[in-house]
DNA sequence: ATTATTATCTAGCGATCGATATTTAAATGA
DNA sequence: TCATTTAAATATCGATCGCTAGATAATAAT
């Protein structure tokens, strides 16, 4: 099946995937903007055109990053969805708090805080990364509009607001994991975000 | 008192203020990297060396930004400090909520979200923006802290952990509202967010 | 062996980066 | 008047930006 007859020309001398990792983790901890083509082909080990032969342009290779990220590091790779929605989010928040804070990686999220703010001509990354928000957003919603679809979830809850509220603390821990958060600190966010899963009504102080 | 007296050489051609103003907004929809010198310029209607004449560098009219929109646009500048915290944390995060998504400014916080990656040699910006951040979250426990002292908080709240919570709401707020979203979105954000206020234990669903 | 194909590096493109040496202009003080 | 002081623009600096033309190397097909 993956049988992959050898190519016609001259093989690469450098393994792609490991210089797209490379490339991940110097515009995940940079940005965009903070991460130049030499910073880039000096991680790889490469001159620019080979870099340029085998991603394209620079703003190919942040949006393959991103991708990457997604799939390699994003924390809901092992979330089972079962049908406890609520244990769900939460294990899904704890794995962020771990993640965002690991020490060993840059601090926060690629996605949830990246190329927030970049210049006119970079928009594009700016617009990959609010694109793959934007997703992220939508298929936590439809997430929660399935909970509740199928009892999980109260009646009265709204599952675009939840959802926005949710991404929000994501974003809110990426911000402070950048800033130098630890773990801890983070779950103890999680505590108290948890907090306003809709339930019962409860009396004010 | 506030006799000026009168410089000796020659007099400013421009508006220093309006200039930083002018920079401020630049900085907050740009950031630090996404703004260039000619950016400035152009927009002060002033040469290079009148901008370094009248600011520095372009990290020191960065900090300078920073601290201007601190006092310009910064969301606490008309909070009563009452006697009900509840209430006042609310009316804040009601006022980032407006301020966050006014259509006649940069989307989000230029403090909450500014600067998160940036290159090695542009640190002290990113230093700069976080050195803010951490600042306000201080000053917000220390708020909590004597909220709990006057008994507007229960004994079990713990003004750090529930500081760093409904900052992550903020900077939450940010970076949906850098994305596009509305007043409404973050109000309804809000609603939830506030939800998580210490209070009675509740039931789950 | 020769040709075709693909990958690589050397060298450098034009543009822009942040910042400045130098000169000229506009004010006050003597 | 004229020296002093401060601010302005002209004209660039060396460095770096993202990117590429052109030559060379290494493979497979013929």
């Amino acid at each position: 099946m993956s049988e992959r007859i050898k190519p016609r020309g001259r093989p690469r001398s450098f393994d792609r995937a490991d210089a797209l990792h490379k490339a991940m983790l110097l515009f995940w901890r940079h940005g965009y903007e903070g991460t130049s083509i030499a910073d880039l082909t000096g991680a790889m080990g490469v001159t620019p055109p080979t870099l340029y032969a085998a991603f394209g342009s620079k703003e190919k290779l942040y949006r393959e990053a991103l991708r990457h990220y997604a799939k390699d590091e994003g924390s809901d790779r092992s979330i089972p969805g079962g049908s406890n929605i609520r244990a769900e989010v939460e294990a899904y928040l704890r794995s962020c708090a771990r993640n965002f804070s690991d020490p060993a990686k840059p601090g926060g999220c690629m996605v949830s805080t990246g190329s927030l703010q970049c210049a006119v001509e970079n928009q594009p990354a700016k617009d990959a990364a609010g694109e793959m928000r934007a997703r992220a957003l939508q298929s936590f919603t439809a997430r929660l509009r399935q909970a509740k679809k199928q009892g999980e979830l109260r009646d009265e809850a709204e599952p675009a607001v939840l959802a926005r509220y949710y991404a929000a603390i994501i974003q809110g821990m990426s911000v402070q994991a950048s800033d130098g958060a630890s773990r801890a600190d983070l779950d103890a966010m999680v505590d108290v975000a948890m907090g306003a899963w809709p339930g019962k009504a409860r009396k004010r102080t």
